[in-house]
DNA sequence: ATGCATTGAATGCAAGTGCATTTAATGCCG
DNA sequence: CGGCATTAAATGCACTTGCATTCAATGCAT
C-alpha cells in the first residue's frame, strides 16, 4: 500500500510541475510577445545579460548557452540566428577554437532585455505566490 | 534589498521548474517512445484510464480532457485524431449535445496504457527522489 | 418559428523543436 | 606529415504546437 500511495504522490507532484510550467510559460510567452520575444528568446538574453553583469565580456560559447538553457543544440542554433537577424546578439568566431562561436549581446539586445525583464519578473511574482 | 533578494529567489524557483520539467519531459518522451507514444499521448491515455477506473464509463468530452491536460484545444483535437488512427481511442458523438465528442479508451488503448504505465512511474520515481 | 450570438470541435497555416546528418576545425596516433 | 576519430555548430526534415478561422449545433430573444 505504501507503494500505491507514493505512486499517487509521484503523479501528483509531476502534475503539479506540469501545471505550473504550462501556466507560467504561457503567461510569459504572452507577456514577452509585447517586446517581440518568445520565452526561449528571453531565457537566452537573460543568461547573456547575467554573464555580462558578472564579467564585462558577455561572450558565451554556444555550448555554454546550451547547457544553461533548456533547448537542443539545433534549436539554440536557430534561435541565435533569429536573435542575430533582429540585431539583439552578434555571433563572432572564437579565437582559440575556430569551430566555436562566441555569442554576445549587442547594445540593442541589452536594451531589449532591460525593457522586458521587469515584466518577466512581475509574471514570475504572480505565478509563485510569495514563500520564495 | 528585500526586493532584490526575492527577485533572485523567484528566478531560481522558475529555473528549477524549468529544469525539472525539461529533464523529466525528455526522459519520459524517450522512455515512452518504446511504446510508440509521446509524453502528451500518454498524458491523455492516463487521464482516460483514470476516469475509466473511477466510473466504468471512461468517456470524456474533449473539453474535459483539455482542462486536465496541458494542451491547446487544437493540439488536443489532432492528438485524439492520431490516437484514433492508431486504434487507441474511439470518438463517438455525444447524445446530449451533438456538437460534442466523447472520447473513450479502446481495449487496445487500455492495454497500451497498462504496458507503458510502469515505465512512466519508474521515470517519475527516478526524477523525484523520494520525499514524495 | 426566425435570426443571431455563442459554444464545441476541426482545420489552414506558420513557427519552433528535436533527431539525424553534414560541414568544418581539432587532436591524436602511426 | 597523413589519415581518422572526435567535437562545434549549422542544416534538412518531419512533427507537434498554438493562433486564428471555419463549420456545425445550441440557445435565446424577438
Amino acid at each position: 500500500m505504501a507503494v500505491t500511495k507514493s505512486e499517487r504522490a509521484l503523479v501528483e507532484q509531476w502534475r503539479g510541475v506540469l501545471s505550473v510550467h504550462a501556466r507560467t510559460m504561457c503567461e510569459l510567452d504572452r507577456a514577452l510577445h509585447q517586446y517581440g520575444l518568445g520565452a526561449s528568446d528571453f531565457e537566452v538574453l537573460d543568461v547573456l545579460a547575467e554573464g555580462a553583469a558578472e564579467d564585462g565580456g558577455c561572450a558565451y560559447r554556444v555550448q555554454e548557452l546550451a547547457s544553461r538553457v533548456h533547448l537542443s543544440q539545433s534549436a539554440l542554433s536557430r534561435l541565435i540566428a533569429r536573435l542575430e537577424k533582429d540585431g539583439l546578439v552578434s555571433r563572432g568566431m572564437c579565437s582559440e577554437d575556430r569551430r566555436g562561436v562566441r555569442v554576445a549581446l549587442t547594445d540593442a539586445g541589452r536594451a531589449r532585455h532591460a525593457e522586458a525583464q521587469p515584466l518577466q519578473r512581475a509574471v514570475l511574482g504572480r505565478m509563485f505566490p510569495d514563500r520564495a
